[in-house]
DNA sequence: ATATTAAAGACTTTTGTTATCTCTAATAAG
DNA sequence: CTTATTAGAGATAACAAAAGTCTTTAATAT
């Protein structure tokens, strides 16, 4: 009953990520540099988000990574799915019963987890980090 | 993202046992069967289920499982711990930030499926198997 | 052209789950 | 008390998924 490691390191990128001067673009050695990651495991992951629009990608020299245009709608469900996929929580073996009861509360609660999840953008956390930087500056 | 196969055959075993004439025991052989699943692999499934305090077993002639004496507080997520455990879905890697924002989103998305899960009970569902299952004869 | 950087694919290692087999312990019934 | 019966424990094998590495290819700014 666990999320991939995977998942963990692709909301600290995002995170990290959106906290940088927009438009400025980062490579895949910094970013394993501060997560303490191999830089192609990390890679994988890059592209994952890559592929599902979240973040854009540029080869060649003064290339790298930036968030994509609209991080005001990226959620923690987003980069969730972006990693694992659509795949359930929980997943009955034969589905042998249209209606059935088991399946049903499972599928409830974790649904209610993902609407609760999509609802969490990850612009919010960083403007409160920001804020949170800005109190602790101004001691 | 998902719980093990095994959460899945215990949830199964439970309604099965709730579903049966109280008092009553039946051997791991039976619930194997109707599970398909072989009798020594979901014998540890039941050891863990035993050991939760969910289910009894008397072994000897004559033995086998039946419901603890009180299943109308037995949750779904009493189930899924006996065979989880108490692990998070979200395990930060390093823990080095004590208010920190990702972990605290993350922890609430999966402490309110907890919570969620904990409120619906094994008992309840089983009874309104039974009234379907009564409708479906008066017919 | 060249240096730089992401992407893709093959591959290995590690970890966790699923499953089987064997042996032991407990208990009801004769 | 003996025996048949059933759960429990442990070792271990088989399998699958995740984590991580290495090498090659493709794109691009200078
Ligand atoms: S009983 Fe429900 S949860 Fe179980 S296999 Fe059938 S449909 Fe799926
Ligand atoms: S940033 Fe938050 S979630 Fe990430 S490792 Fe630190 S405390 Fe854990």
């Amino acid at each position: 009953m666990k999320y991939s490691n995977a998942t963990n390191y692709a909301l600290h990128t995002m995170v990290y990520l959106i906290w940088l001067p927009k438009a400025s673009t980062v490579g895949v050695q910094e970013l394993a540099e501060f997560q303490k990651l191999s830089p192609t495991y990390l890679s994988k992951i890059l592209t994952k988000l890559t592929k599902a629009g979240l973040i854009e990608s540029t080869p060649g020299a003064k290339g790298g990574y930036k968030i994509s245009k609209s991080p005001k709608e990226i959620s923690f469900l987003d980069v969730i799915i972006a990693i694992e996929g659509e795949s359930n929580l929980f997943n009955c073996s034969i589905h042998h019963n249209e209606g059935c009861l088991i399946e049903k509360v499972m599928r409830e609660s974790e649904d209610n987890m993902k609407e609760e999840l999509s609802n969490r953008l990850l612009i919010d956390i960083v403007e409160k980090m920001e804020l949170q930087k800005q109190a602790k500056e101004s001691n």
